[in-house]
DNA sequence: GGTTCGACGGAAAAGGATTTCCTGGGCTAG
DNA sequence: CTAGCCCAGGAAATCCTTTTCCGTCGAACC
């Protein structure tokens, strides 16, 4: 109703000035149909000099597709979404398909707004970014046909597409490279006990250890994921366990606890205490003294993969189960080899 | 909810359930014109059984807006403009307008390209959060009427509209308290001579000195921005200047560095020497040692005001200038008050 | 009893671009 | 000279919802 012909520039305007129809600009800016090229060309100069760009809005409507996915995320900080972000933005092509990004806030009722209005928008699909390795509830959208990808944290649906970190191989690539650069004492210092994280990067400690016939130190050293619980732990394990030549720590948070812990209890890193962490987040790993080796969950990598998935989910259709994303390791001073 | 259909269900769907016209139907479902509470009812009911959920592309290509408005980024570790989001998400309502994100890694090609398609979908405004305090060159929208509103890092044109954080006012204050609670010989540690952030600052810090009759200790400490420079100042001041007593820190890495380096020169915090640092960053901030006192740069408040000022400017028409949010001081024990 | 008014609901336009179908003119071949 | 064809470009349908403008029916009033 608000009907002004001033403000926007229409295909209309185009045609006018080029002295055509409507149609035949249409065809004339998206190479369609049969035109002389001299038409050709003035229609494109006449939607060049008006600044036209065509409305995806009424494009959307006649195609059915609007070139737009929902990002949900629940994080706060950012630590985990942004990476996941940043790979779906790759995977969508430069700025073919845009994301509308949603930070619920783990606020259910925020989440169920956040999916009628994605909905409503039309999207073509949409990525459920977790903000920890545990399942979450699948998204529940009414019977509306559109495909879902979840990352980082799966579906507890395994009907459901996830894509999540191989965190069990990275924790176990890290206990191969420490052995590799000659540990044998190796202590293992993590999160709560229960959390899904810690629990897959035990597991790939053990297997790793196994396979290398070695003994940890001590067991799991559950806590928080926090510095202090760093270097309590560090003094705990050097007193209990003076002969320890390596931790790996459950996140970088807690390696430069540990770090600090160590240098305190008259260790040196990586002389005679070799560190690994996760997460590679770069403010703590490379601030760290020294800067700290860490396992990369490759979270750029989980959102590109995610965002290809969907991708093809919208195109070819749904995908289902958990797909994995190898981790990788970065190696820093932290962890250089025994003498 | 028997028989979900593939096919997305329309209006028309609902009306023929309903066993009314389709402007009937509408005029039911939105509360409008004159009919029967009977028919109301029955028509509502009948959505519900179906799920249906109206499209807003199409009252989107009628009304010529879209609830929607484009977040233009450059900041690839979000610490900067993940608040902004969040306040902008505040001020956007729970989903009545979803913000497309888009990062532009600091290339201006992919900004243009985003720029183009942020238009081509009739977005109703676009917020750009920059990365550093320095002002950016205004967003080249070939003449399209689209308000724009800049956050954290201003417009260099000043017709434009933008809102900052008040960094010097931020400072001002860091220091007034450190006056307040018994400091009288303080240093200032900052990032790079030059910055913009650095710069007002230094104002700030010299404001608030020359308000309290007090001297700065050396002239200020310009380095970069992390905790290798943070320790090495600190080993230089207590060195030069051993009466200090305060260090105020461009950034909370600063800060953490400048406290572990006070601890190795034997400096106790707070009760030696008190610290103040800016950012307020979470991770950094709480996990220092002590805790430190910081001051926040109210960023989710930007992003709030920033989204309110486009919300207006979309309603009402543009309010050119620039905005300042006052800082808040965030206070930790490392700046406890002298003994 | 006829006229008017209010209540209810239907028909149709609008909004922007694409696409299908169709027309008209010019050219070729028989 | 005429039938037939092809090419360039125009007209109109389409997508989905809202909203305006009417038409109809029942009731009330003079």
């Amino acid at each position: 109703m608000p009907g002004k012909t001033s403000a926007r520039v229409g295909i209309a305007d185009v045609a006018r000035l080029a002295g055509v129809s409507i149609g035949t600009a249409s065809k004339a800016l998206n190479d369609r149909g049969q035109l002389r090229d001299e038409t050709r060309a003035r229609v494109q100069a006449a939607a060049e000099q008006l600044g036209f760009i065509p409305s995806s809005v009424a494009t959307s409507l006649l195609t059915g597709r609007t070139f737009t996915v929902g990002l949900i995320m629940t994080d706060h900080h950012g630590r985990f979404s942004l990476p996941v972000l940043h790979g779906v933005e790759d995977a969508l092509g430069w700025a073919e398909t845009l994301a509308f990004v949603c930070d619920t806030r783990d606020d259910p009722i925020r989440e169920q707004h956040y999916v009628r209005s994605l909905l409503a928008r039309r999207v073509d699909g949409i990525i459920v970014a977790g903000r920890r390795a545990e399942a979450r509830p699948p998204l529940s959208l009414a019977s509306a046909a559109v495909p879902v990808v979840y990352a980082f944290a799966r579906s507890a649906d395994d009907a459901d597409c996830s894509v999540v970190s191989d965190e069990e191989g990275g924790a176990a690539a890290a206990i191969e490279h420490l052995v590799r650069t000659g540990r044998r004492r190796i202590a293992h210092v993590t999160g709560p006990h229960g959390h899904a994280s810690a629990i897959a990067r035990v597991r790939g400690v053990e297997r790793a250890l196994a396979a290398a016939g070695l003994e940890q130190v001590g067991d799991p050293w559950y806590g928080g994921w926090s510095e202090v619980w760093g270097r309590f732990a560090a003094a705990a394990i050097t007193r209990e366990h003076p002969d320890v030549d390596a931790v790996f720590c459950g996140s970088d948070t807690i390696a430069r606890g540990v770090s600090d812990g160590l240098r305190e209890a008259g260790r040196r890193v990586p002389e005679d205490v070799a560190l690994v962490g996760v997460d590679n987040w770069a403010p703590i790993a490379e601030e760290c003294r020294p800067p700290l080796t860490s396992v990369d969950l490759n979270l750029r990598e989980v959102g590109r993969t995610a965002g290809k998935l969907l991708l093809q989910a919208i195109e070819q259709g749904h995908t289902p189960g958990v797909h994995t994303v190898p981790c990788k390791l970065v190696v820093r001073p932290s962890s250089a080899p025994a003498l």
